[in-house]
Parts: C-alpha cells; sequence; structure tokens
DNA sequence: TTCGGCTGCGAAAACGTTTCACCAAACTGC
DNA sequence: GCAGTTTGGTGAAACGTTTTCGCAGCCGAA
C-alpha cells in the first residue's frame, strides 16, 4: 500500500481533526462497538466484517486514543520515575531498565528529578498523580537515602529502587556484599594474597557492605587483610592516588591487590602506581566498583570493576510494579540483585 | 486543620474509589457545574458558595482528574521527550532545563530513549502519540545527527534539542562557535600568545564550528595559531596524552595555551604536561569543553571550560514547544544559545 | 405593571473509548 | 414446524471533567 494514502486521509479536515473509532466505523458501515470489538479481537463477529474494519483502521491510520480508554479502565499505563539523581549516574540505567521492561506492555514513563526540594517534589507528585499514574518507582542516588518526598499516603502502588524506603514497602538494590566477594575471590583466583580495600565515607551504607563482603570473601580464602581496617577517604581519584601512598609507606610489606571502593579511587590509586614505577596488574592488581565506563575504559590498563546491573534492576522494579498494579501477590521487603565482574587488564 | 481528617475520607470507599468532582459537588451541596467552576475561578457565584465548595474540596482532599480534563479539553499538559543519548551526558541537563520550565504549567514529560534503533524507536512515538502528547522534543548527544525516528509525520509540534531536525523545523543548539571564541578571547586577556587547538574527530559538527571560532578569535586577536590545523583525534583523555607530546616535540616554539575540544582532552594533555614538568597554567594554560564537573573538577589544577547551557537550552526548547502547543507563532529555524565560560585554574 | 438586566445556579452535551445487555436472523435437532 | 442455540451485530451507559446555554428570581426604571 501506497504510504503516503493514510497521510492524506488523516489531514481530510483541519489540523488537529484526530480520526477516531467513530470514523472508523463509518468508513467500514458497523456500529463503534463492532469497531471496537474487531480492533481489540474481542466479541464474535463474521471474519470478513473484522478485516474490513482493520483495513479501514489502517487506511485512516486510527491510533486509539490511550486518554479516553484510561478514562474508561481507571488504567493509565503510565507510571511516574521519581528520582533526586540530578546527575544521573544512577538514575539513567535503572530508567532505561525500566523503559525497556514496560514499553512492550504499553507503559510510559513520567521522568522528575526532584532534586533535594520537598516542595518541587511534592508538586511533582501530585502532577503524577493528577496525571493518574498506575504506580510511582522512587529511585535515587544512594542506598542509603530516602527522597524528600512523602510516599506513604499516596494511593498508588509505590516501588523504591536503589534507594530507602519505608518499612515494609517493596525495594530493590544491589547486592554490594556479593559484588565486593566476587571482586576478592577473582583476586585470590589470579594469586594475590595481600589484599587491601581503599574505599569512600563512613556514612554510606555501601561502604560497609563493600567491606564486610571484602571480609568476607578474604576470610573464607584464609586469608588476612593487609591492613586490619579499610582505608576510608571520598569517592575521587584525588583520594585513591594519596591512598597509594599511604598503602606504600607504611612498614608493612606492600599490597599485591586493592580493592577499590568505586572507580574514581581505582583510577587515582592506578595513576599514583604507575607514577611510582609499579606495574598494573604484575606488582599490584587493581579491582574498581561501578562500572562507569567512561573511567573504567579510559583507565591504564583498562579497569576490572564490579558492575551492579542497574539496568537489570530496573527492569524488576518495573516488572514489579506491573504486578503490583495489577493486583498480583508481590511480599514486601527489599530484594538484593547481584553484581556482576566485569574482567578488564587490570586484574591480570 | 487536622491532617488525617482528608485521608479517612479519601478511604471512605474501598481503596481505589478516588474522589471527583460530584462528592465535591454533593457535599457542598451545589451542581457539579457550580463545584467545577467554584474550584477554577470562573462562572459566577456567591462568595460563600465558592468557599464553601474549596472547603469540601479541601476536606475531601480532592484531585482533578487530569485525564478526563485532557479527553474534554484535547489538551493533556504531557509532552514527549525522544532521546538517543542512552549515556545521559547531554540529555539530562536538558531534561532537566524542560522540566524546570514546564512543571509550574501543570506539563508532564515522557521520557524515552530510541539508542539507535528505528523499531524502538517508533514503537515510543506511537506510544505517545497514543497517550496524545501535546508535543515532542528530540534530543540528542550531537549537534548533526538525527534521531533514529521520522517525525516529519507526527500531527504535534515537534521542538529539536541538541540534534539535527529536518528543514523548516525549530531547533535550539549551543553556539559551540561563540564558545571556542570565549575561550580564546579568556586566553589572549590572560596574555598568551601562542595558542593550540587539540580537537575531536573531524566528522563531529563541533569540531568544525569549535575551530572556526577558536580561529576567528585569534584573528580578531590579530594572532596565528601555533599550528595552521587543529590537532586532530578521539574525544579521549589518551588522545589529549597523545598530543602534549605532539606539541611539544616540534622544531616549533611550544604553546604557551591549549584549546581543548573537550574535557577529556584537556584531562588528558594536563596530565602529559604535568608529567613533562610543565606547569599548569604558568607554563601552559588549558582550557576544555562541555563543563562535565567530573572531569573538571577533578582535573588538577581544576580546569577551566566551556559550558553549554544544556539546561537553559531545555528551558528555551520546552517554552518554544508550549508556544507552538498553545498557537503562538514561532518562527523556524535554528537558534544558537550561547554558551558561557566556567574560570577555574587552569587558565591563570 | 411591564420590561430589561443582573445574579446565582443547574441541566446537559461533549471528549473517545469499552462493555454489558440485548436483539434479529439463521440454523439445529427432532 | 417449533423450541432452542448460535451467529453477527447494535444501543447505550459509563469514566470525570468543562462549558454552553438557559432558567428562575429579584431589582430598578419607565
Amino acid at each position: 500500500m501506497d504510504d503516503r494514502a493514510p497521510r492524506a486521509a488523516t489531514g481530510r479536515a483541519k489540523r488537529g481533526a484526530r480520526v477516531t473509532i467513530h470514523d472508523v466505523a463509518k468508513a467500514s458501515s458497523v456500529s463503534v462497538t463492532t469497531a471496537s470489538q474487531a480492533l481489540s479481537g474481542q466479541g464474535r463477529m463474521a471474519l470478513a466484517t473484522r478485516e474490513r474494519v482493520k483495513a479501514a483502521a489502517k487506511a485512516l491510520s486510527f491510533r486509539p486514543n490511550a486518554i479516553a480508554r484510561a478514562l474508561l479502565k481507571q488504567r493509565s499505563f503510565t507510571i511516574g520515575l521519581l528520582t533526586n539523581d540530578t546527575y544521573g549516574r544512577f538514575t539513567l540505567p535503572v530508567m532505561a531498565g525500566i523503559s525497556e521492561a514496560l514499553v512492550d506492555r504499553g507503559v510510559s514513563v513520567f521522568l522528575c528529578s526532584v532534586e533535594r526540594d520537598p516542595v518541587i517534589g511534592q508538586s511533582h507528585v501530585d502532577a503524577m498523580l493528577e496525571k493518574q499514574v498506575d504506580g510511582i518507582i522512587a529511585s535515587g542516588k544512594r542506598l542509603d537515602s530516602r527522597l524528600p518526598v512523602d510516599l506513604s499516603g499516596v494511593d498508588v502502588p509505590v516501588v523504591y529502587a536503589y534507594c530507602e524506603g519505608p518499612e515494609g514497602s517493596v525495594g530493590f538494590v544491589s547486592d554490594d556484599g556479593q559484588g565486593a566477594r566476587l571482586a576478592v575471590a577473582h583476586l585470590v583466583d589470579r594469586g594475590c594474597r595481600r589484599i587491601a580495600h581503599v574505599t569512600g565515607p563512613e556514612d554510606f551504607a555501601v561502604v560497609h557492605r563493600r567491606a564486610e563482603g571484602f571480609a568476607a570473601a578474604l576470610a573464607a580464602a584464609g586469608l588476612a587483610p593487609v591492613r586490619a581496617e579499610p582505608l576510608i577517604g571520598d569517592w575521587s581519584e584525588a583520594w585513591g592516588f594519596a591512598a597509594a601512598g599511604a598503602l606504600l609507606e607504611g612498614p608493612a610489606a606492600p599490597p599485591d591487590a586493592v580493592f577499590c571502593g568505586n572507580d574514581q579511587i581505582a583510577r587515582g590509586l592506578i595513576d599514583a602506581l604507575t607514577l611510582r614505577g609499579l606495574r598494573v596488574p604484575q606488582d599490584v592488581a587493581v579491582i574498581g566498583f561501578d562500572n562507569w565506563e567512561i573511567f573504567a575504559a579510559a583507565t591504564r590498563p583498562p579497569l576490572t570493576t564490579v558492575d551492579m546491573n542497574l539496568k537489570d534492576l530496573g527492569r524488576h522494579a518495573g516488572l514489579t510494579l506491573l504486578d503490583l498494579v495489577e493486583g498480583r501477590p508481590v511480599s514486601p521487603g527489599i530484594r538484593k540483585l547481584p553484581c556482576r565482574l566485569v574482567v578488564r587488564a587490570s586484574s591480570g
């Protein structure tokens, strides 16, 4: 069929005169009831009739009005994604996962950035609720912080993704402990025996989770950490750079591997090691955390790192929200999703 | 008023029984007409009546159903944002600007990532149109590439933001030439006379725009470039690092300033200069492009760089789309929005 | 007293879809 | 030939708003 025919048909009246199911019904000489059923596969009718309606719909390039359907069905096939992660480091993969999981079920996503402002946040939530979202996903940049909005009173389902929710809520987080164990096990496999841990600020929950996983994996391998405590700093390259000095300059023997709390720290550490004439990974193997490609792939050598599978996390959050929306039973609680190790050259 | 009263009222029936304007009308013993007009400030009625209705609405925590309104008014107060910038480097600031400009006008934004796949893209566009978006903003990661979807046939207004649109469309891009001139003028002001330009691949339009701006600003200052042509490479730190060698090892005198095509190149260049014992900015001043905070603030010294004001660009795109939606005249064409220079330590 | 204008409010239509209830005709078995 | 069933289809209500129109009742003026 000529692709331009429908165009012409659409433009039959003044701009903005959308083609409705009434037009389709008229064009195929049936009632709107029959037209609706023909297109949705419901109802009983002669096959010929159904085909005729479908052909007419196609010829008119009929697009069902989701707004009208939503009004009737009390279901908008729309969800809201709230985030305080302005920079998008964590939210975007989550968003991509949600979108990917829901697009073929006809669900669209409102994205709202709430920053730190409860007033802005509340106005976004109000707008979502007025637009009759079927559910809300709250997503953050820290596992252990809450969004500046109160979602306890809303009458649609809420799922939390990579952020903290209230007691009894449904949430998804990465299993940072497992990620850390993965990293350490990999280093041990590679023959490393003196492994250090350089990480971020103590007030981040992930710092403790990763440190616990680090300690557990060492213990499981029968090894003692090269330092009694992880080296605590901030999440920056500068700290990684400085930490190298602290690790090498003590009286103790230097480590043969370092597990870093994030990729930036690993980057700084590798720079410092290289500057001191140490080879990565031959002298010291290094593993990061986050798999932030722009860093992990740009370090020299490319960085082995733990990927939190945030896209997967988003997918799970989306599908679970759909379960809640459609009334399927979902038990409350926080689900930890496994991380995966991305092996590159920095670990040998 | 006790905050819990409305809650109880809302929950008067089974879960999900939303409170409608009929409930408000009944509670204040008026017709729905009067209730609607009382709340919207329209119509004529006794002040007492209006106040009574408003009080009832508040007590019931009435939230007007935007879906119903949209169906009637043929206006959903919803727009779609299409992007192929999976990583979010450019889209997120644009998105933030759009959202910021439109939230207080009651407009919400559907975000759709179309990657490179025309099929996915088309399905997202279809979903948006079915949901009756008032307009679409197409946004990309390159000024000179198009989204993998054809928006020429859609019957809602389209605005392009940081991506290329078809002839006669409305678009917003950053004025990279002006940004480059800003950078060079700043260097000249600081006393630099031998200025080089290290930039990205030639098939990017921005490479040429920035190079033109660079050349124009040098000419305006009566200077010749330290190299006849910009140094072309890729957008990586590694290239910046390598470019330092190329700049310093020629027979010509070394530059006293380098204007880089992006922040990553600048980062690599600074690292290489430092390694060679040159001081930034005393020996060589360096300016980047993009103001990607994670890089610009982490270089040592912190990087002076050109910010494309993408948030502003988003704001303009959003407001212009609103103009189109509401029928105000908008002349077609590409509007260039000015960049701004963010001065940090790397330029003196 | 009648007429016009103003005030305060309500009835009903409209937006586009889905679905329940129903109906006429044709067909079936006996 | 007739009761019962199947086939193929339609009418109308419903979702929650907004808006146009109209209708009483009242007031002031002629």
